[in-house]
DNA sequence: CAATAATAGTTTCATGTGTAACCAATTACA
DNA sequence: TGTAATTGGTTACACATGAAACTATTATTG
């Protein structure tokens, strides 16, 4: 059970590995729940969640809410206009930005993903105490504060 | 502060997409330390660690090992063949199953790697308190554990 | 023993994704 | 003002990935 002599790695209890496995797995688990039944990919999702919690955002915005790049939230938003389930607008002040806000569809299909969705976490959390949900909760403020780009200066 | 009412969903509190996020930057900015440095993607980073820690093993038991697919594996490993980072002999009793070590250029790669990625992750740790790191492998077994193929009876 | 099923691994195809190049509109500033 | 730099967003290309079909071998079973 230990955790880690600290010179040998063990994938199986890499803190990397082990996040991007179960993030993977969860992610991927909830991402069945509106894949096919709504035909949504799961950035498609984010962008639908993000304008449901906060309409009239532009493109940039949205990126930076979802944490995903401007291509992404193009092909995204293309495939969600196409859908109907989005409406555009530029703004007259500056032409190129878009502002983008979920139609009476994009609402009716973020009223029902949503909820799922909390069940969703719901029960992941239910698998934890209170103290447990708090640290989590806390840890992944932390984390997500850390630089990342650190350089390694080994050789 | 609040983290969640439990009636509306906001993205930068919901558990699934932080522990993605975090989970994916985490991932990925290991991955710049090998990547172009070692010609190395993810994937086949995996397989390296895997067969570091345990040789002589299938490449089914690797897919077991890294949660990866068979595909994922037969890729990883053509290309890592073909960089002579792996040796593969086939069983004498299946001719099917095939024996995947490390050459010694794949060790020799391994031992440079391991020590990155251990440093790596003490720097996230090092972040936490030991009763943090504690819980967050408390937390991450119990979430491992969890059947995450519930079937959600809305409507 | 022949026929069928199952297993290990590979290949194929269709799709997803990231990087870089790109276009158009706007801003900076000389 | 006019030229360059910046910004918002899209397109193109190359590569990664997942699902399903496929090959070869071994196990089952009738």
């Amino acid at each position: 059970m230990s955790q880690n002599d600290g010179t040998t790695l063990h994938l199986h209890e890499f803190l990397p590995y082990r996040l991007f496995v179960l993030a993977s797995r969860i992610s991927q688990s909830l991402a069945k729940h509106y894949e096919e039944r709504f035909n949504i990919s799961r950035p498609e999702w984010r962008v639908i969640a993000v304008l449901g919690e906060t309409p009239h955002l532009s493109a940039a915005q949205v990126a930076d809410r979802t944490a995903m790049d401007k291509v992404a939230i193009s092909r995204a938003v293309s495939k969600l206009l196409g859908a109907e389930l989005l409406q555009r607008n530029f703004s007259e002040q500056d032409k190129r930005r878009s502002e983008l806000s979920l139609s009476s569809s994009g609402i009716a299909v973020y009223q029902k993903i949503a909820p799922i969705a909390l069940k969703y976490e719901k029960m992941i959390l239910d698998q934890l105490s209170d103290g447990e949900q708090k640290l989590l909760t806390k840890v992944l403020t932390k984390l997500d504060a850390l630089d990342l780009d650190f350089d390694n200066e080994c050789e």
